[in-house]
Order: structure tokens, then sequence, then C-alpha cells
DNA sequence: TATGCTGTAAACATATCAGTTACAGATAAG
DNA sequence: CTTATCTGTAACTGATATGTTTACAGCATA
């Protein structure tokens, strides 16, 4: 998997915890340790949702977080960065082949990682950018909160 | 994720199909789709347990199903292989920062996905040997099997 | 007009992955 | 004993992926 998500989710929270402040691609990659270029290149996939407000030119552009940080799940952040967080990336055997172990275990393998994709999204959709915020500063919002 | 675990499972599969014949890595890796170095490297991580096999010497040598086919889960081959399905690979931020986003983000995600790969492990403990056979076959062993 | 920002692309270095080749060690067959 | 065969393992190669750096067009603001 790519780390782009890591970068996104990082600039999600930091954005979010600077209230309404504008934040340029350059402030954000000094605190996420990467570089500036990375950053937009990222964000920039968050232009056509309401999660972040991109002004694009200008001095005092840059980023703006614009949604519910309460609503906004990890699972929405992969899913508009079409993330694939388990992938086999080869495939073992051929589908030409006439074994139908060595024809089929491609495509079985393949449904079997999608579906453990599919669970890392479910699983995701239960932590929030607020709780990533409380997580790093300790202020538990919830009293039901798991570990 | 390498595909390493892609091949250990098409290998045990082929195994188990094969009965108690011994099969050379040569075999398996024409019906893998791979290089014979490549099997015989990853089905050494086996060697000391006891679901399969090998006769590491002479005419005749190679590796042989011996365990429980319907006990053997993916769960277990990836715990043998040390797998991670999930994994950010990268760490956004610097623990060394004063920033509590920054230095804390890299700790936080790395937890997360640690939590996804357990989830992981835990949904593939539901899939044993047999079931991919099964699976392959369309032969049908448990009636309420989903999908 | 000068400045500063995003979006985007190209070039680069590095790391990872899988394939290939080779060889030591061990065993079975002749 | 000699030969053939198989695993375990390491080194080398080529392809692909990943992140960094640099650069530039387009645009808004002062």
């Amino acid at each position: 998997m790519n780390s782009d998500f890591c970068v996104a989710v990082h600039a999600f929270v930091y954005l979010n915890h600077h209230g309404g402040k504008t934040c340029s691609s350059k402030e954000l990659a000094t605190n996420i340790c990467t570089n500036p270029a990375r950053v937009r290149k990222i964000l920039a996939m968050f232009k056509n949702c309401e999660f972040i407000t991109t002004i694009e030119s200008g001095p005092g552009g840059g980023y703006q977080f614009s949604g519910d940080p309460d609503k906004i799940t990890l699972s929405d952040i992969a899913s508009i960065m079409k993330i694939d967080f388990v992938e086999p990336g080869w495939r073992s055997g051929d589908t030409d082949m006439d074994c139908l172990i060595a024809s089929g275990m491609g495509n079985l393998m393949d449904g079997i990682f999608s579906d453990l994709n599919k669970d890392c999204y479910s699983k995701l959709s239960d932590i929030s950018v607020s709780d990533i915020e409380h997580r790093i500063f300790g202020t538990t919002k919830k009293a039901g909160g798991k570990s």
C-alpha cells in the first residue's frame, strides 16, 4: 500500500486542529515531514468533496478543513483516495492452465484480499477525524471508547 | 505486502490435493507459475512446523502435506510467515518534534494498521486449506458457507 | 507589477520484488 | 564409489514502485 493515506490523515488532523486557519502545503509538509509537492498532489484528490476547501492561488492560499470532524471517518478519506489496504499485487497460477488449482487460485486469492480490504474499510468507518485528535491530545470524548 | 503468502497458500492447496504424493519445487513452481528457488525459499519457512514434511535430498525428494487440512487455516500459514497484510511502510511526522500531532501521528497510524492487521488474521482463521479446495473444485462441504 | 499559492509534470535516487543462476550438502539408485 | 536428483541458500539482474526534488503555468491579492 501507498503511504499517501497516512499523509492525508495527518493533513486532515492538522487542518482540523487549526480550525478555520488556511494552511499552505509548505506548512503541512513541514509538520508531516515530507515535501510540499506531495502534499499538494494528495490533497488535490479532495477537491471535489466538501471535506477540504482549497484556495488555489494568491498569497494566503492553501487548505482549510471544512467538514464535520465527527462525521468524517478514515473510511471516507480512504474511499475518496481509492486506497487498497490489502492487495496481492501478484497472481499465482494462470487462468489458461488446465489444472483447476493453477487456473483458479489467482481469482480466489483476489477475492479473499478484496474481502479483507472491505473489512478494513468497515473498521476505519468507526474512526473519525475527531477520534484521532482526541487520541493524540488525550481528550476522551466518548466514555466507551475501546482501549 | 509480499505475495509470498499467495505462493504458500497455493502450494498448500496443491500439496493437499495431491494427497500423500511428494512434489518437487519444480512441479510446484510450474503450477504456481514462478521459479523453483522461490518455492523452496518460501516452503523452507515451514520446516519447523508439522504442516509440511520436507525431504531435503535425493531423487524423490520434495514436499508433502502432513497436516489436517480442515484445521490448518490461512491465518496459521500467515502467522508462520509473519505476514503483515497491512503496513504503513512510512511514518509521517517525527517523534522528536514539539507539535503533538507531528510527533504522535506516526505511532498512532502504526497502531491503527496493527489493528487492521489483526483483523485480517482473525478473518483468515475462518478459512481452512480444505475450504480453499472446496471453493476451487465446487465441492461444498459445509451447507452454511457464505457465498 | 510583484508576490505567493496550487496543480501538475518530469527527472532522479532508492527500495522492493520476482526471476535467474549457481553451488554446497545430502540421499537414493546403479 | 559414482552419478543423478533434490533442498537450502546466496548473489546478481531487471522491472517496478515510492518518495524527493525541481520546475513552471495559472491565478489572486496587495
